[in-house]
DNA sequence: TTGTTATTGTGACTTTGTCACAGACAGCAC
DNA sequence: GTGCTGTCTGTGACAAAGTCACAATAACAA
């Protein structure tokens, strides 16, 4: 029983909306959803032709990405916390096939309910109808935003305004290669080597094998508005 | 009474999982929704600060696109036949600005319904939660192909391709100036000038002011495909 | 040490985007 | 007709981005 409300607590802490939801949707989530855990690198979605359990991500990170033939390819967003995969049950229950693929590159801790449950918890319960529309149209407005940055901007603007949203250590050092910056904004290595070259002959960073260290904040941040 | 089936008949026609709905859905269709007109030229979505209808688009076409600052723009998809502005709706509904632009390029007929009416069928009738959520995974499918398109492939297959999918007069012309195109596709009008000359040169095509006359498909078609 | 792999650098070239124009065409006024 | 006024298209020069082939280097294991 304590255990049950911990299970609850922590998925409480993902989707706050829960916790003022009635009683009977508190129950129904205690009584269905399994937490799991699933491993860095893991594909998702694709392991049978049907996908039996939605998963509501509690922690951890999901990239959900678009390659193309040359072997280029591009992040259309990311799930975290509080996010889950109905866009993918949705194209799935619609007979689309889902344009895209996710892999798990931080290990992710779910509440991992039966579609069929999570089905009539939407068909049932207002709130989670409101989680879903939520979601669905975040995600859209994010894939719009990718479009924008794809067709309008400039790769040296998207690259400066990426690294400056990046996780640092204390000595202001990214841990990233060309490459993965390139498979982030779909673009190629040739093209991020050169422009991050450019920054470094301007004093804005260091570069060395696998890491890139920030000098000059506040002229990279004006390019990443330029 | 007959003006109310008749109603009710050219909504099915859009709508055609209404056809098979229990009678209390047809019944709560034909009680609240509203046939409307909406000219050519009329941008929707950002009269009031909020929508009070909700639009079901019975015919005609909406264009939703993105613009840049530098005056280039770029198509999202279009609204037609059987298609609603769920999406807007539910980015307004959720504080989110919807990120794009949306207008009217060809006369539509619409059933307004009114947005608190929408929510309540929503909400009773799962019908018209599966109809949300078709719709809401097709947008996605197809702005994620936007990406795609713009990320990976080049101009001229593109714009190959666009032509193709056009319609076309029976002598085989496209009534579309090279800036539509360029709007259409997310480029610029010198690129368009540019690629276009070049199919004409290869005998493809045939350019005049604000016609282009389709010479030879097949190898079209095969540029498309390249 | 040597080999192996991942990562980065580079030069030459093509494609795409930008800018600043110059013509060319259609419609309309006169 | 002539001339005016937009809109549409063409062009040349350049910058930015993508592609290709290959060299150089760093990290690391055998």
């Amino acid at each position: 029983m304590g255990e049950k409300n911990s299970t609850l607590e922590k998925i409480c802490d993902a989707f706050p909306f829960l916790r003022d939801a009635g009683k009977d949707v508190r129950e129904d989530v205690t009584a269905h959803a399994q937490i799991a855990r699933i491993p860095k690198g893991t594909f998702i979605f694709f392991e049978g032709d049907e996908c039996k359990q939605l998963a509501l991500v509690l922690s951890g990170s999901v990239r959900v990405y678009k390659p193309a033939e040359s072997g280029r390819e591009i992040t259309l967003y990311r799930l975290g916390k509080g996010d889950s995969c109905v866009l993918t049950a949705s194209c799935i229950f619609s007979r689309n096939p889902f344009p895209a693929i996710a892999y798990v590159e931080d290990d992710i801790e779910v509440a991992a309910v039966p579609s069929n449950v999570f089905r009539d918890w939407v068909n049932r319960f207002e709130v989670w109808r409101n989680y879903v529309f939520n979601l669905l149209s975040k995600r859209l407005s994010e894939v719009i935003a990718t479009v924008e940055e794809v067709a309008f901007r400039r790769v040296d603007v998207r690259i400066a305004e990426f690294l400056l949203r990046l996780p640092r250590t204390n000595n202001d050092e990214i841990r990233m290669t060309h490459q993965d910056i390139a498979m982030e904004l779909g673009t190629s290595r040739e093209v991020v080597s050169r422009i991050l070259k450019h920054f470094e002959d301007e004093k804005l960073i260091i570069l060395s094998r696998g890491t890139i260290t920030i000098l000059n904040m506040g002229i990279l941040t004006s390019k990443s508005e330029g």
